[in-house]
RNA sequence: GGCGCGUUCGUCUAGUGGUUAGGACACAGCCCUCUCAAGGCUGGUGCACGGGUUCGACUCCCGUACGCGCUGCCA
């Protein structure tokens, strides 16, 4: 038996896809999949001025970025398309005639509103349950304007119109809209149909706890996209905002929480956006990555960073990044952790070299670069048992050369293993680089 | 102002009358260890406040405070 069900994501292209967006269509788009019903995407678009194409891929890109295919709507088609309401405004010309015929509407100075029957509505909402609106003062409830005198269309009256139109189950939308339900069950009602289902959830706002607006970093999922972050981090992240399944689990796959999702179990109040939380999940979902999966991602993040791989086989490049692999959270910390590996022309950490390019550093870096000189493989294996034995010989701790090592290998006093990461840069290359360092003392 | 919604560690949450209030992120310490991570262990911090109801309230009711939303010819 095909579900009836039918939600809708219905954003207005605004130019980027908030991050809070994201979350209502996420959930939409879960109660849809969990049901197997149809997950709708409508484009609001009234305000015709700056809607272009631009605007809305950013909406396409994140959407499909994130994994949550529509099966209606642009792109894609449906039987009860345009979804673009931008093209629908012959549909809202016939619903105003209706309106008017059934002496709804009164005209003010051009505008087009509606007569609040002025009654009590009592909105049941699947996650705030039933909430009795009074809107009989007309001084507190005015009578709302549904097309502006140039003929454009207020969004309470269009939304509304699609969704009944589009044949939509449940409205599953941000909690913002809680207070304006009444007004629309006013308006459906007087079109004579029934009411869909409401799930108003709750906001997303700020560490500080404001709302979180466009000018936050952070706000936009283009944001999370540019810095490496992985999608399924991102949304398994987004679910756990005001959704939980209960058991204490939290990194949870996507087919599991299609599965187990119950818009019931929504929370009540509104959640911060917590970024260390989504960058320590996002490294959780890093280090199960695959080693091809993670090679592909690694070089196109260092592609779009200053680190340039052309005069590097791909042998090395793979090596290299292959000890990075599991060390870093995101993405957007690459550059930055395996540089190195790129070049011969990097500084030395300030910090780092105060405390490990000391008086007593030289002598243990010649030792380290005799000890290397004489390997016949340069391997992670022997280069282990070079450096211990030189500890050994030292009477130090294998710490001692080894921080001082890594530094004037890498410049840093952090990275990925250095045995392994000598190995990669190869004996030729360390021992230059020991060098240099040596020149420094 | 009016109306509506909300309030459990700093944050996300579990919890629906009797729990040592659980988990996770973050933080601190320890272990492991070639650094950093990861992993393991340990630690501290929480039921906004005041009244009820009840033998007993984080849980139910009423207030207060605080936060948020709506109150547009924004969406």
């Amino acid at each position: 038996m095909p579900s009836d069900v039918r939600v809708r994501f219905a954003p207005s292209p605004t130019g980027y896809l908030h991050i809070g967006g994201a979350r209502t269509a996420l959930f939409n788009w879960l109660f849809a999949r969990h049901h197997g019903g149809k997950f709708v995407l409508r484009i609001e678009d009234t305000d015709m001025k700056r809607n272009t194409e631009e605007a809305m891929s950013a909406i396409y890109q994140g959407l499909e970025w994130l994994g949550l295919n529509w099966d209606e709507g642009p792109h894609v088609g449906g039987e009860f398309g345009p979804y673009l309401q931008s093209e629908r405004t012959e549909l809202y010309e016939r619903y105003l005639r209706k309106l008017q015929d059934a002496g709804h509407i009164f005209e003010d100075q051009g505008a087009m509103r509606f007569r609040s029957p002025r009654e009590h509505v009592i909105v049941d909402d699947i996650v705030c349950g039933k909430i009795d609106f009074d809107l009989s003062n007309p001084a507190t409830h005015p009578d709302m304007t549904i097309r502006r005198p140039d003929g454009s269309w207020i969004f309470h009256f269009v939304n509304v119109i699609d969704d009944l139109e589009m044949k939509i189950s449940h409205v599953i939308r941000g909690e913002d809209h809680l207070s304006n339900t009444p007004k629309h069950i006013e308006l459906i009602r007087a079109l004579g149909a029934t009411p869909p289902h409401y799930a108003h959830i709750p906001l997303i706002l700020n560490r500080d706890g404001s709302k979180m607006s466009k000018r936050d970093e952070g706000a936009r999922v283009e944001y999370y996209i540019q810095r490496g972050y992985l999608p399924a981090a991102v949304r398994n992240y987004l679910c756990l905002l005001g959704w939980s399944p209960k058991d204490n689990r939290e990194k949870l796959d996507i087919d599991e929480i299609i599965r187990i999702f119950d818009v019931k179990n929504i929370g009540r109040s509104s959640a911060i956006f917590d970024p260390d939380k989504l960058h320590w999940l996002n490294g959780e979902y890093a280090r199960e990555l695959g080693d091809d999966e993670f090679y592909e991602l690694a070089v196109a993040r260092l592609k779009s960073s200053s680190v340039t791989l052309d005069n590097y086989p791909e042998k090395y490049v793979r090596a290299a990044l292959q000890t990075c692999k599991g060390k870093i959270n995101t993405f957007d910390e690459l550059p930055a952790y395996c540089g190195f590996y790129f070049t011969d022309d990097f500084d030395y950490d300030p910090q780092s070299a105060a405390k490990h390019f000391t008086p007593e550093s030289k002598p243990r870096l010649k030792a380290v670069r005799e000890a290397f000189s004489a390997l016949e493989t340069f391997d992670a294996a022997e280069i282990e048992v070079a450096l211990k034995s030189t500890a050994a010989k030292l009477s130090v701790k294998v710490g001692a050369i080894v921080h001082p090592t890594r530094l004037a290998v890498t410049g840093s006093n952090v990275g990925p293993s250095l045995y392994h990461l000598l190995e990669v840069l190869g004996k030729e290359t360390v021992l230059a680089r020991i060098d240099r360092a040596l020149a420094m003392f």
